[in-house]
DNA sequence: GTCTATAAGAGGATAGAC
DNA sequence: GTCTATCCTCTTATAGAC
């Protein structure tokens, strides 16, 4: 059973996704929730606040998923925990695209009033995120796996633009990425942009 | 020097690119156009038929575009005419992207009120396209330079799917394809989707 | 914690003068 | 064609009772 507070969020989580931030108002969040807006107002200051905690939980939830990876902190050579990292970002979105699409949504049509806020939060959260494969490819250089032609940021530009990519292909598609396609997508990568150069 | 119908859409276009439907309203517009509200209900009788005329136009631009490209009406090639198409109409988003930045918007996130007319004015115009190549693939399978063990539903759409995901990526990453990349581009997908099937 | 009641303003749209 | 003035509804948010 959910509490008041979690309601609320799960509520405004979809509608913020389906409708988006402008066309979402407070009243019909109370509604499905079953509490009337000054009550919503005891568990969130405002708008904003409810969709920032909203934001914020959902990298939260990401950012912990990667970090739970268990064979991420195995004795594994890098270059197998770049494509498991790989492999398992995918399998995480496939379970549920929505948090994914949620983020694109406001990262590509940010409303106004959210904007400053909004790109200090990504900035943050994406540093997070980079840090994590930054780690993986620099112990590839360092074993000489890839090519020290090339700085470590090149190397985690490719690799985010590359998952990104898949993700964002997973949205507009609307299909999931069987595990065959997760490999031969990888090794083709793999291949293309990290190996002799 | 435009009309004010003209200011009024080029305005309106911008306003509900970046800020969206929703978030955009009237008394903005005429404020940036130079009008009062009352004027602009002088030529759109709602803010759903400016949206919509908008809509249809950038569609419109789009086609008539495409049916103006001078190779596809000379004696070519089948494959080299989509070829040319693909590079016509990747040049044509390079050259500026908003307007498609504009129909993924509203075909990814569309605004519920606006939800049941996109959607059928979606399926006209992507009817309009998809004649357009259904006509070429359909010309390539009778001179038997592709295979005839898929329909020409199946290479349109993986022709379309191929394209709208360039144009997707040129939105996110806000760059610019090289002809070259064009060229290699459409050589990649040319071998693994159409050629020996 | 949740309610009723309401403030204070912004929204789309219209009537009618010029 | 463009204006002034205004209608009516919806919006976020707050005050204060229980």
């Amino acid at each position: 059973m959910l509490s008041t507070n979690d309601k609320i969020k799960y509520v405004a989580f979809k509608l913020f996704l389906e409708k988006g931030y402008e066309a979402t108002n407070i009243r019909e969040i109370c509604r499905e929730v079953g509490i009337k807006p000054s009550s919503l107002y005891f568990y969130f200051k405002s708008k904003q606040e409810l969709f920032f905690r909203i934001y914020d939980e959902v990298w939260e939830d990401k950012i912990r998923f990667i970090e739970s990876i268990e064979d991420l902190k195995q004795d594994i050579p890098p270059d197998i925990k770049l494509y498991t990292l790989f492999k398992s970002i995918i399998e995480y979105c496939s379970k549920d695209i929505s948090k994914q699409k949620f983020l694109l949504r406001y990262h590509l049509f940010t409303p106004k009033e959210l904007m400053n806020a909004l790109r200090d939060k990504f900035k943050y959260w994406i540093y997070k995120e980079d840090n994590i494969i930054a780690d993986l490819v620099k112990e590839c250089m360092d074993r000489r796996i890839i090519g020290s032609g090339r700085t470590v940021a090149d190397y985690v530009k490719d690799y985010t633009r590359f998952t990104n990519f898949q993700i964002v292909e997973m949205i507009i598609s609307n299909i999931k990425i069987s595990s065959r396609e997760i490999h031969d997508l990888w090794t083709k990568f793999w291949n293309s942009n990290f190996l002799n150069q």
